[in-house]
DNA sequence: ATTTTATTATTGATATATCAATAATAGTTC
DNA sequence: GAACTATTATTGATATATCAATAATAAAAT
């Protein structure tokens, strides 16, 4: 008789192992299949700005150091996108009386119609991303995902 | 006696309930705190770039396209970042004398060295990222991740 | 064997990401 | 209240992302 000592806590071989790989393929994988429907419905955003959208939607009125926060993403990046999606109409920023190093973001009436349009398409998205997913297993994901966003920070 | 009827299957309030939110979320806590750490050790190189080298070494030789499926990235994008990869000498690409569309793309010296030496600080990183969390926990994790993959494919 | 189709890598255009620097403004401190 | 410090939004520089178009080459079809 013979036993075989392996010792599976060693380095993965394979990238595929890790846990902030496959965070990051599968944030890929569902990005672009969500830019592929908003084309293919042709709503003439992208996915980015979209959530931007949603979050204004939620929220608003906002400060852009809001939205960054929020969002997790960088106040310059902010900028620049709020600048298309006032070109294309969709959201507004007003000046605050009193505090005149911020703006407050808004949808505007378009912004608000367009949001309303969309919101079945998105949420079908959604729905087909944990397609057989139970309830508990979506949380379960979440707070895993919750975990790691406080192991990191 | 009364009975509050509340439907929880409607529409999250809160994009913040949304996993592929979180996903995202997630992922770009995860790479800024990594990009912090490559930069506070002085790599020189952005997470992306590493994360390329990691697969060459795992697998190389290999083809630009095959990086490009294994990473799901563009194959536009490998291109530019092996430009740089190539500048900083960390990589090369050879010509396949039967097959003159595609390379051979490899580490070089320097590049297996430079991966080699900052392996350990990378291991700290990934294991502070699922710190608390047990083996199943982490399998299940990257299971329901794949899933997700699954579903949007 | 020649034509047609498909694949690989590259480049240009544009969106997004970060960092650093700046301008305007608000808050704090003395 | 004047000087110093911090915050908000913006811009420039550079890395990355996608798509579309292109060139070179390979594979398939006739």
């Amino acid at each position: 008789m013979f036993t075989l000592i392996v010792d599976v806590s060693m380095n993965p071989k394979d990238i595929n192992d890790l846990v902030l790989f496959q965070i990051e393929k599968t944030n890929k994988i569902a990005k672009l299949h969500g830019q592929r429907a908003l084309e293919k419905h042709g709503l003439g955003i992208t996915v980015d700005q979209w959530v931007l959208l949603k979050i204004i939607q939620e929220r608003q009125p906002l400060s852009q150091r809001e939205l960054a926060d929020f969002s997790k993403r960088d106040p310059a990046s902010i900028t620049r996108t709020l600048n298309l999606l006032d070109k294309k109409e969709l959201i507004g920023r007003e000046p605050i009386p009193d505090l005149r190093r911020q703006y407050e973001v808004r949808l505007s009436k378009a912004g608000e119609q367009f949001v309303k349009e969309n919101m079945p398409m998105v949420k079908q998205l959604r729905e087909q991303s944990v397609k057989g997913f139970t309830k508990a297993e979506q949380e379960m994901l979440i707070q895993l995902l919750v975990r790691i966003q406080e192991n990191m920070s």
